[in-house]
Formats: structure tokens, sequence, C-alpha cells
RNA sequence: GUCCCCAUCGUCCAGAGGCCUAGGACGUGGCCCUUUCAAGGCUAAAACACGGGUUCGAAUCCCGUUGGGGACGCCA
């Protein structure tokens, strides 16, 4: 394949949810794929809810995924302007080619008269397309209403016949002209419709397959019909399956965070949502289930993309969250959840400085353990802070054990005189100790730490005593030991 | 209602006529490891929607039914 020219369209509303998300990542996945140019265009032409804010928002999401356009917005490129609405003039151009060359007409009709006509049709037979009145206008009709100066839109006149493509992802489709209508391409005030513009942009930003999302499928014919009355080169379709929630119905607000940048809040790593994102309806026809971003581009195709929807299921980005965090180095581990410990007030610069073996150590015995980056305010305030907080369970079933303060004082004690305080001598100090006061260790072991964690479910006790230190060890033993 | 798309474990996928006693992953159960919790290893339960064809042979091809989804705007 010689380099194809892709393209993203969102319409600016804000935020980049997961849907788009997949779609721009199966954009970008292809042309890095193929070597060929992925270019984000704005289709702001939605003149109410758009602002430089919410194009922002679309554009924060595809950064922090890593999808990196390759012309649009910030960025530029032979083919711009890259917002649709500074692109109208070019639709009115090709709008008025078309009615030029007999591809479509002016309509009078004014939209409540097709609103009417429409309910009433809809109510007699369940079913209404525009019926051409505007089609069959004799000369006269129309300089009379030219006359009355009546807003006129363009509508485009749907040649009979069946319009077939073969969509990379579904095959072959067809669908009769005879149930499309003749639709809109120029508003009464002068402005386009969607399927214009998105036909004259692609057309000049020389697309050459229109991967988007499958709700586009009835669009197509339409779109296609217009690059042929157009004089110009159809591209390929790959139409991707929707993302469902757990209810099977298209993904929304109501089924939770959809936000992509609301996953990265909730300390989801961007490489694990791509990762989720492509194997959600696309697979490289092996079991493999982790990949690079290199990887995923070399391995990607389009005819890999399921034809079904797919259902979103957390729990597995909550598994690919957790593998990539246990994969990350320690410095990259620890830039990553700097904001979360300041957010919790648990980071001290110190811990890239004079503590950082420390730091480190730490880290590397929640990763396993953490399956968002939040995880490790939650899971290391214990080793961050002074004040810990205990759980009323916990401590009412280990620490208020017949004679168990009395083996704690004895421990602390015990502690106070080891020459060295890591690891291997504190457990050795509480096996024998447990055994000379005929305790099971495994009971000490849990009042322990019950007392220093104030949780039943810690990492390992003896390599938390040791990062602990024995001051602290010794701070938190006190309070129940005598 | 009309048109279009889709149909394998609860979920995401593999399967492109015999390799299928249907494979992997998440999740779930059990076991191992073990001071708890994770991680890791092993293991179990779990699916070809239904009915007709075609064929020596169908999860795979065709038709229908059912179910799900999408689209039917002078929104994008």
């Amino acid at each position: 394949m010689i380099s194809p020219r892709v393209r993203f369209a969102p319409s600016p509303t804000g935020y980049l949810h997961v849907g788009g998300a997949r779609t721009a990542l199966f954009n970008w996945l292809f042309a890095r794929r193929h070597g060929g140019v992925f270019v984000l265009r704005i289709e702001d032409t939605d003149t109410e809810r758009s602002s430089d804010e919410m194009v922002g928002g679309i554009l924060d999401g595809l950064r922090w995924l890593g999808l990196d356009w390759d012309e649009g917005p910030g960025k530029g490129g032979a083919y711009g302007p890259y917002f649709q609405s500074q692109r109208i003039d070019r639709h009115r151009a090709m709008a008025a080619q078309l009615v030029a060359n007999g591809s479509a007409y002016y309509c009078y009709c004014t939209p409540e008269e097709i609103k009417a006509r429409r309910d009433a049709g809809e109510k007699a037979s369940g079913g209404w397309i525009y019926d051409r009145t505007c089609a069959h206008l004799t000369a006269d009709e129309i300089a009379a209403r030219e006359r009355d100066k009546r807003p006129r839109a363009v509508r485009f006149r749907v040649p009979a016949g069946v319009v077939r493509f073969d969509d990379l992802v579904h095959g072959p489709i067809e669908i009769d002209g005879a149930t499309i209508e003749d639709f809109v391409i120029l508003r009464s005030d002068g402005n386009p419709t969607y399927q214009l513009s998105v036909v004259s942009d692609d057309v000049e930003m020389k697309i050459t397959h229109v991967v988007r999302g499958d709700d586009h499928i009835s669009n197509t014919p339409k779109q296609i019909l217009l690059y042929r009355a157009a004089g110009a080169g159809v591209p390929q379709f790959a139409h991707v399956p929707l993302i469902l929630g757990p209810d099977k119905k298209r993904l929304s607000k109501r089924h939770g965070a959809t936000s992509v940048m609301e996953y990265a809040r909730q300390g989801f790593l961007p490489e694990a949502m791509m990762n989720f994102l492509a194997l959600l309806g696309w697979s490289p026809g092996t079991n493999q289930e982790l990949f690079t971003r290199d990887e995923l581009a070399a391995a990607f195709t389009l005819d890999g993309i399921s034809g079904g929807n797919a259902v979103f299921n957390p729990e597995k980005l909550d598994w690919f969250n957790q593998q990539y965090i246990m994969r990350l180095s320690p410095d990259d581990l620890a830039t990553r959840i700097k904001p979360s410990l300041e957010a919790a007030g648990l980071w001290s610069d110190a811990y890239l400085g004079d503590r950082r073996a420390w730091f480190v150590a730490i880290l590397e015995l929640l990763q396993p353990r953490a399956t968002r980056l939040d995880d490790f305010a939650s899971q290391g305030r214990l080793f961050f802070a002074d004040a810990i907080d205990y759980d009323p369970a916990a401590v009412e079933k280990h620490l208020r054990a017949d004679g168990m303060a009395a083996h704690l004082a004895a421990l602390d004690q015990a502690f106070a005189a080891l020459p060295a305080f890591d690891a291997a001598s504190t457990e050795a100090a509480l096996r024998s100790l447990a055994d000379a006061r005929g305790v099971k260790a495994a009971s000490l072991i849990h009042a322990v730490r019950v007392a220093v964690t104030g949780k039943t479910a810690s990492p390992g006790l003896f390599e938390v005593l040791a990062l602990l230190g024995r001051e602290r060890v010794h701070a938190r033993l006190g309070k129940w030991g005598g």
C-alpha cells in the first residue's frame, strides 16, 4: 500500500470519549503501520457548541494517549485549514458545482413545511422521505420563487440504482438509492451540512481511507454519491463497530467514565489504555495480549477488526493497568505517582535525592499490589506519614488477644537490642521470641502487622518493618505493647 | 415502521469446510507458594442463538427465524 492518508475528525465536545479514542487509535495505527499520514481535522461547524476550550479537551486526550497527528491543529500541513469552520467557502463551491452540473437543485420548501409533511407521512405509512417537490419545478415556478426571494436550500438529487461499496471491515454493503432521500447539502442560510463538508474536506485533504464509527454506515452511500457527482475518487471505507456498555447499549455517560482524561485522573496509564482499546474489537490473530505501541503499529490490520459491537470491560482495563504498572522502572514510576502523592500531602523531594533508595524499595514492594497509580498513595501512606488509621475489626481480632500486649512489649525491646534492623534480623528476633514465649509466630506476625500498618493486609511484614525503620516501628508498637 | 450492520464461554477475541474432544485473555472457583494481601505457577467450570439447506463432512458456505445494535434532521 502506498502512503495512505487517514483522518480523525471529531466534533469538539470538550473531551475525547473512549469510542472516539479507539477510532482515533485505529486511524493512527493504520497510518503508522503503512507509513501513511494521520490527519486531525476538527469538525466545529456546529456553531452552537464549539470553543477553543472544547477543542483543547480533544487534543489533550489524543496527546495523553500519544496519538500524534502529522497534519492538523498546531501542526499545520499542506491541506489546511484543519478546522472545518474555516473551510466553508470550499463547501459552498462544491455545492455550486453540483448545482451547475445538475447533481443538485434548489429547494424552496421551508423546514416547517417539510416537518409537517414528514409528520403526516410518518403517521400514514410509518416512513417518509422528501417528495422531491422542488426537483420538478418548472422554470416559471422557479422564477416566481426567486422573485419572492424565498429562502432556498440545496438538495442533492439522489440517482436511482443501488450504491455498493466494499467495506474493509464489513465486506460488501449495498443500499438501494430509492431508500435515500434527496438530502440537503447546503442550508437555506448558506451553510453546508455535514454530508457536504466531510466529502469536500476528505476530497481536498486527499483522504484515501475513511476509518470511522459504524454509525456512519448509513451516511456512506450518500457520501459516495457526492464523491461521484463531484467527479472525485471515492476513498476506501472501514467502519469500526461501536463500544457498548454492560447493558449492550451504546456507551454513554450513564455507564460511568467515558472521557479518556477521566481515566487518566483515575490513575490509568496511557499505554495500558491504548493496549486495552486496541484489543477491544481488534485482534492480531495471535494470543498475544500485551503490546508496546510499536508492536501494535507493526501488527495492525483493518481486517483484524471484528464486525460486531464490543462491550467495554473495566475489569480487563484494570488488569492491563496493573500489568503495565508492574513493568514500570522505578524512575518512571516515581515521576508518574508524584502528582498523586503530592495531592495526598505525602510527597517529599528527598524521595528523589537522599532517600531515593528507600523510596524505590517501597515502590517495588507496592508495585505488584497496585492497579491504579493512586494506590501508591493509599497503600504507601504507612511509610510516608507518621500517623496511620487502624481498622477496628483488625485491632479487635489481632491485638486484643490474651497476652498480646505483653508479647508486643517484649518484641519492642528485642527489636531495640538488635544490632541491625533489617528484614532478616527482625524476622529471626520475632520467631525466636514467639518460640520462647510459647506464641505462634503467625499470630504475633498478624498482630505486629496490624500494630504497624493498621490493616490485616500488607506487603511482607519484615520488609515493611525494615523500610519503616526502628524508630517508627517502636512508636507504633509502643501504642499496643504493655 | 423502513433501511443497514452484527450473532463462538459472563466479557474481549482465535477459528477463514476436515487440524475442534472449539483455543487464548479478563473475570469466577480450587490447588500450590506463603506471615496476610498481591504477584506468580497449576487447574476447573463456562460458548458455536434457533431452524432449514449445501457437502462425504459445517462454528466455518447459503436461506429463514429470533435476538442485539445503528441510521433514518436545513446535528455532526
